[in-house]
DNA sequence: GCATGGGATGCTCATCTGAGCATTAGGGCA
DNA sequence: TGCCCTAATGCTCAGATGAGCATCCCATGC
């Protein structure tokens, strides 16, 4: 576009946008004639000299959510607008606790993880968002140190604003050794919840980091001199408890073995798994959850969103 | 206006600017009528929900303009948006040039003062911007230090680039004894400069604050102990030369005489009398110029303009 | 129980707007 | 110089939109 264009598009677009004059009247202000202006204002808008932008917590990036879909073979993505502050993460949750509620048809068994992503959408979900949804952990909760309880507390606060009730797995997350593991899987009580859990109509569910910020690590469950190991090993994050890769396996088969929990050729299987993930760090296992058909919906913010869809990181 | 209208709102506002739909589509979709969706959209741009913005250097902000000339009776006022990052100067400047190439009936001749900003102004005009135009100083001019010829080279640019030719005004800005300034006004070179000063078609000047990063300061007219007193006398800033209160009457008639140069009695009864002016610290002399009739035309940033239209500093 | 009034809703109609097409202007090339 | 090709311009027309009006809903007061 010319130079004397752009100008000419600029005072177009002041006064169509600015001082809500009709394209025609434009026409006469400046000496051109109405599709003129009306041509102007479109390559104005299309080059970016014209931004249109919605403000409001709850928005939403459609555009992106629809490449997503298509690129992914998602059911459907939720794009969070990026935003200056630290409030990516409350939004997020919103957006999730959002869609499940909108969610139909209604799950008669919602499975879920935990951690801090969930609890958040679990505080953002409203009294009453659903009636009669039985809430299911998928994977071992029993946390070891002073957060105990808050994965708990989750599913009980997402199953209560339901108006329905949660079952917690009596399980820690990762056993010290196989036997244990096959044997607390064998117990009644376990093996029941877990058989649940496989029948949820849908998931929902975050994903950790590979650090030592970990929340596993945090549990005791893992030192950080592990997870090293397991990032040596080319682990990205961790979903339901379970490190994989950039390519969605799980990267210590030893380790996976003692993990208890739903299985990720399960959550493959799903019909419905709401991946909620948000923050410049979960880029990667973001990545490694989306491409791999970990997920069938993805709610997350508009960094991560680019971050994914960029041809190659 | 309603927490869960403002989120369909919001909705409607994705729809209607993210994916252009039409607002049919968006009712079908959303499951309202059209109207209901039009009307929502109203709501989401009154309440600024949508913001709608125009990125470029040479936009600006007619909204403002309009209010600003209804309040102080202007002929015409440029606003340019404000900006992140410090282009702000530059880019009054080059609205300052735009409005003068633009300014009919072009002006025969063309009183300037001088300082930072119409150098700028200077350099953002381009070549050819009139053909013949006269310019010539309305106020002392010659330099006491190495920052010598700015004044001469901004009358001369203006002239240059128009294929006029410009008339200096060949006298210091402030006389020591008054004497000296009525000897060299009444100099033929001086007085005929004067005369021609006070018949030109347009004046173009800025302004200066009062504090002792002043030009007056930095040539040696004036000393910082100096604008300090002015200061405590009430003065904001100086226009041509020339140091005004609030209610733009010159602070101390003994420095006034001594200044060579049009009046300020002479610039208000100007035609056409442009006033560039950019940043945070001239708001006050801002004020005082547009409040007292000493311009016609305003050329500003967005900042100032705001702090003008502002019912009490 | 019933009238009243203010705000939201749905509708009509005139106007505004964008897509698509015919026409014209400009600029290289034989 | 005349021709052809491309891009810009002006136009037609159908679809989109906003203003204004009639109606409806619902809460309030008698």
């Amino acid at each position: 576009m010319s130079d004397e264009t752009e100008l000419l598009s600029v005072r177009v677009a002041e006064l169509y946008y600015d001082e809500n004059k009709t394209q025609d009247e434009i026409g006469a202000l400046l000496g051109i004639t109405r599709w003129k202006a009306g041509r102007l204002l479109t390559q104005a808008r299309a080059s970016g000299i014209v931004r249109i932008e919605i403000v409001h917590p709850r928005a939403r990036r459609l555009g992106i959510e629809r490449e997503l879909r298509e690129r992914f073979g998602l059911t459907d993505a939720v794009v969070i607008p990026a935003t200056e502050g630290s409030e990516l993460h409350s939004r997020v949750a919103q957006a999730a606790a959002d869609y499940l509620a909108a969610l139909r048809p209604v799950p008669r068994i919602l499975g879920i993880s935990w951690g801090r992503t969930l609890n958040d959408v679990a505080n953002q979900l409203a009294d009453g968002w659903a009636t009669g949804v039985t809430v299911v952990q998928i994977n071992g909760g029993v946390s070891l140190n002073r957060r105990a309880g808050t994965a708990a507390s989750t599913a009980v606060a997402i199953a209560q604003k339901a108006s329905g009730h949660a079952i917690l797995l009596p399980s820690p997350a990762i056993l010290e050794r196989l036997e244990t593991k096959l044997a607390i899987e064998a117990d009644r009580t376990v093996a029941g919840v877990l058989t649940l859990a496989e029948g949820a109509s849908a998931y929902l569910y975050s994903a950790g980091v590979a650090d030592e910020s970990s929340v596993l690590v945090d549990s005791g469950y893992l030192t950080p001199a592990d997870v090293a190991e397991l990032v040596r090993k080319g682990a990205v994050g961790d979903v339901v408890g379970r490190y994989i890769d950039a390519n969605g396996n799980t990267v210590d088969p030893g380790l996976d073995e003692r993990t208890v929990g739903l299985g990720l050729d399960q959550l493959r299987a799903a019909s419905t798994a709401i991946f909620v993930v948000a923050g410049e760090g979960k880029h990667d296992v973001a990545r490694a959850v989306v491409t791999t058909g970990l997920c069938t919906v993805l709610v997350t913010d508009e960094g991560t969103a680019r971050a994914l869809m960029e041809p190659e990181r």
